[in-house]
DNA sequence: ATACGATTTTTTTTT
DNA sequence: AAAATCGTAT
């Protein structure tokens, strides 16, 4: 469209902010210059505020890249940012949009050399993160069989708090874990062993990109300086959810204009166990006594009915920014406690009920079932595949993680770094009768070749370890000729066709049972590559993304009415349907039992709690399986979730409840 | 000594 | 359900 020459053309749109935005929303898009904090509650329209303060910022002559927009979440930015699209006719690339991961990656592609990295520098997804631990763990040849020696997995969550947190190794010991205080001094050995490994092999984990830059901003001035006047503006999205980190980039980035605009709603922090501390939300206005402070407060989503129990709900927190979701709309269906004798009837309830409001016409995009933690939706997933019901599921393992496609990227990252130790080891282990010793070896003559790829080809290659791993190691060669000969001039699907074809396919199929849906998932992957420039790009890409379908936006948008969402109420912040359906309401599961050992936890339980009751326009059900089988097959009987205690305290009028209850029998 | 199969444990939430 | 660990057969 027209030419984007600023002194011919009149204002690229002539917005009527006023029509689109409420008084409170209209403040925030028009506040001038300065530092800026908004407290916006759930549904009040934070991200119009923001998106629509993009464009005026555009509107008013500030060029697009010169505008840093930080979310949590690849969705967040991808929706933002075609919005701004679709008001201003910009092209959106040029400004500066996505996660602080994506950020940050950005920044030090171009200057991670300063810091000692090779600009191709690979990402470390936290399975990647997680192996090298338990390398630095047998290397170190540390006594791990005393008793209760932490896994990887623990030493590694210990490890990336510490640096989120701005904490030392045995300061989190201390404080989070001190039961593992007498193994401090090792786990201290393990952190450092991996900084070294990571730097040895040109990786970064994903706390790495944000201390990096962070450290590149504190150590390069010349590198503050470009950022810091290139950015006349910042906007952060979510700013609740940031760590001590993250915010500490903000501030420097910002450093040189001072417009920093951060939005957030303190009551809806809930990633804690990332690091994130909502003390940055509530101390900005320390840190920039000149900000501006604005609060959005009504809400546009939800029923007076489900407000009412969120508003309710959360007073029983008390560190948080006095606030209250005011209704504009009018009054509606009660809430629903259901109490259910087990999972299985709560399967089938929430199965029935679904039904029942699909045939009211409600289309099944307009309905979400969420839970605390992935594995609560087992027994739903099967019965509403029994009964023939569609459902999404954002959860679990998310795409870019299962074993098929780490398996086939690992193939490719050979391609790209003939070094990458972690991606020889994982592809070597998927041929016949080549176990974790045999790996070991082949490594230790793969480290000392000049030109890895070829070496495979050579007889040292195979006399490197015993003759039974021959056969398996006959086989790689073929998939490597392969993948060489394609590698240059054919499109990077090409590539992922000549791992299959080479063997993986019928490596897939002794594995596993299900093939067709892995096969499938590979066939997309082939596909979304297509988007990237080169190989290179791609894989760099890849650890930062989660979801495929997300990526493929026309899959999102182009589904006729959509399918019911099953996920994590960590996945669903942000998000509103017309019914929603919070199942395990009962007290161990949420509040989570683990979750409230940790420091500050009943807080956090109850702030997720309020999150999943925001999501609901309409319809609200909390289910409660009252009985639980426990391990040895035992029952036990779970409690209603505290949470809901709270709201029907005994002494209260009947009437004040702020919920209906559903009998459900056979 | 090594790989593989059986057994046990553990699974919050995400970039 | 998946991974880590353990035990056994080669």
């Amino acid at each position: 469209m027209g030419t984007s020459n600023p002194k011919l053309d009149p204002p690229i749109a002539m917005i009527d902010y006023e029509k689109y935005l409420n008084p409170e929303q209209l403040e925030v898009v028009m506040a001038g210059d300065s530092p800026l904090l908004v407290i916006a509650g759930a549904g009040s329209g934070k991200t119009r505020a923001l998106t629509y303060r993009v464009v005026r910022l555009i509107d008013s002559g500030v060029s697009p890249e010169r505008i840093l927009l930080a979310t949590f979440t690849n969705k967040a930015a991808r929706a933002m940012l075609s919005r701004v699209e679709a008001l201003t006719d910009v092209d959106i690339k040029k400004l500066w949009g996505g996660t602080f991961h994506h950020i940050s990656n950005r920044i030090l592609r171009k200057y991670g050399h300063l810091l000692g990295y090779e600009n191709n520098y690979s990402i470390m997804d936290q399975e990647d993160s997680r192996q090298l631990i338990n390398t630095c763990m047998s290397e170190l040849e540390l006594n791990t069989k005393l008793d209760r020696f932490p896994r990887g997995n623990v030493v590694g969550d210990i490890i990336s708090f510490a640096m989120n947190t701005n904490d030392s190794v045995s300061g989190v010991i201390k404080k989070r874990f001190p039961y593992l205080y007498i193994y401090a001094e090792q786990i201290q050995k393990i952190a450092a062993r991996y900084e070294i490994r990571k730097k040895e092999l040109n990786m970064m984990d994903f706390d790495d990109l944000l201390c990096n830059l962070r450290k590149l901003l504190v150590n390069f001035s010349e590198v503050k300086n470009e950022y810091s006047h290139r950015f006349v503006h910042v906007l952060v999205d979510e700013y609740q959810d940031t760590n001590i980190v993250q915010a500490e980039i903000l501030d420097l980035l910002t450093s040189y204009h001072r417009n920093i605009m951060v939005v957030g709603d303190d009551s809806q922090s809930i990633y804690s166990f990332r690091g994130a501390d909502f003390s940055n939300i509530i101390h900005f206005p320390e840190r920039y006594p000149d900000v501006k402070i604005f609060k959005l407060e009504t809400n546009y989503r939800s029923t007076p009915e489900i407000l009412h129990v969120a508003n309710m709900s959360i007073t029983n927190n008390e560190n948080r920014f006095q606030k209250e979701l005011r209704p504009v709309r009018g009054a509606g269906i009660r809430p629903v406690y259901v109490p259910l004798r087990n999972v299985i009837q709560q399967a089938d309830f929430v199965s029935q009920r679904i039904i029942e409001l699909l045939r009211e016409g409600i289309p099944p995009g307009e309905i979400a079932v969420l839970y605390r933690a992935h594995y609560h939706s087992m027994e739903l997933q099967m019965e509403l595949t029994r009964r023939g019901i569609p459902f999404e599921i954002r959860s679990g393992i998310r795409f870019f993680e299962q074993a098929h496609i780490k398996d086939v990227t690992a193939f490719m990252r050979l391609l790209i770094n003939p070094f990458d130790e972690l991606a020889w080891k994982r592809v070597l282990k998927l041929y016949k009768r080549i176990g974790k010793v045999a790996v070991g070896k082949i490594w230790t003559f793969i480290m000392n070749q000049r030109d890895p790829l070829s070496s495979v080809f050579s007889d040292d290659f195979l006399q490197c370890v015993s003759k039974t791993a021959t056969p398996g190691l006959l086989e790689f060669r073929v998939t490597v000729k392969s993948m060489l000969e394609l590698y240059q001039n054919n499109p990077i699907s090409e590539v992922i066709n000549a791992v299959m074809d080479t063997g993986y396919r019928q490596y897939l199929q002794e594995k596993y049972s299900d093939i067709n849906s892995r096969e499938e998932d590979l066939n997309q992957l082939a596909n979304f590559s297509s988007k990237f420039g080169s190989m290179e790009d791609f894989l760099n890409e890849l650890a930062l993304l989660t979801n495929i379908a997300e990526e493929n936006e026309m899959y999102l948008s182009s589904r006729d009415g959509g399918r019911i969402l099953l996920g994590s109420i960590h996945q669903a912040k942000g998000l509103e349907w017309s019914v929603v359906f919070i199942i395990w309401c009962s007290e161990g599961m949420m509040p989570l039992a683990r979750s409230l050992k940790e420091p500050g936890g009943e807080d956090e339980e109850r702030r997720l709690f309020y999150v999943a009751i925001t999501r609901a326009k309409d319809q609200l059900y909390f289910c409660h399986p009252v009985m639980n089988y426990t391990r040895g097959m035992d029952k036990a009987v779970l409690p209603p979730s505290r949470f809901l205690k709270e709201l029907a305290p005994s002494h209260l009028d009947p009437a004040e409840i702020p919920f209906d209850q559903w009998m459900v029998d056979e």
